[in-house]
DNA sequence: GAAATTAGTTTCCTGCAGGAAATCAGGTTG
DNA sequence: CAACCTGATTTCCTGCAGGAAACTAATTTC
């Protein structure tokens, strides 16, 4: 009976793993990330810009997605009185906190990408 | 016409949001984080201990989750020649890179929760 | 030899995420 | 008034992600 037992579920990890189901929750969905990320480099967006800059996405599906966001309090969404109406979305200040989990993903995106070329 | 113009969509950029895509495109499926941060909270772990401690997730799923992350590099198999067999499992040097993303997360859903209840 | 444990695999089933296309509604242009 | 732009919303459809449960197979214990 000397099965090398692994470590216990200790609970102030479990809490960790909490943490991350739960921002998870909020940035689900196929596009979340890449909006979230878009507006980090772009600042204040107007929609039609967003539909045609993020290749593949559908207009339901932008639409749907800034509304989950919004809901959360990540993003704002303002209606510009310009001729043909425009609406413009930018991060609130808390949807900003979110760049150092948007940077960390894009610089990991690098490392793997070096990862995988060195193998090769 | 002076409907204010966002920025367009700068080469450079592009290059982050692609990286983006292909950090979501690896760790995509509903346990992949919360796997990956098991790892790294409790180094190498058995099967069946993730099993019974990731709350939810079903045998099927753990095992297809853990051979995409294995095919991709970022966790190692190791059969233990023990009474009954049993399997260890534990994240690759490149694996252990992913520490950033996965800390960073696990911040930000501190963060979020802090957020809300200040709300509240 | 029956029961249990480990690590899966297989089958079967379902819901919903997400895509395509049409429609709407307000405003401007020609 | 027809055409076009904006920012959606609605409908319809499909695939596949993911769950439940049963089964395999090797080894050990009782």
């Amino acid at each position: 009976m000397n099965v090398k037992k692994t470590a216990p579920p200790a609970p102030d990890c479990r809490e960790q793993l909490i943490a991350i189901r739960d921002t998870m929750v909020l940035l689900s969905g196929k596009w979340k990330i890449q909006i979230i990320g878009w507006l980090l480099l772009y600042g204040r967006v107007r929609f039609m810009d967003m539909l045609r800059g993020i290749e593949g996405i559908a207009a339901k599906m932008l639409s749907k997605e800034l509304q989950e966001l919004e809901q959360n309090q990540i993003v704002v969404r303002t209606v510009m009185p310009t001729k043909p109406i425009t609406v413009e979305y930018e991060l609130t200040e808390h949807g900003k906190t979110l760049s150092s989990v948007i940077d960390a993903i894009s610089t990991w995106g690098v490392t793997h990408r070096k990862f995988l070329f060195k193998k090769s």
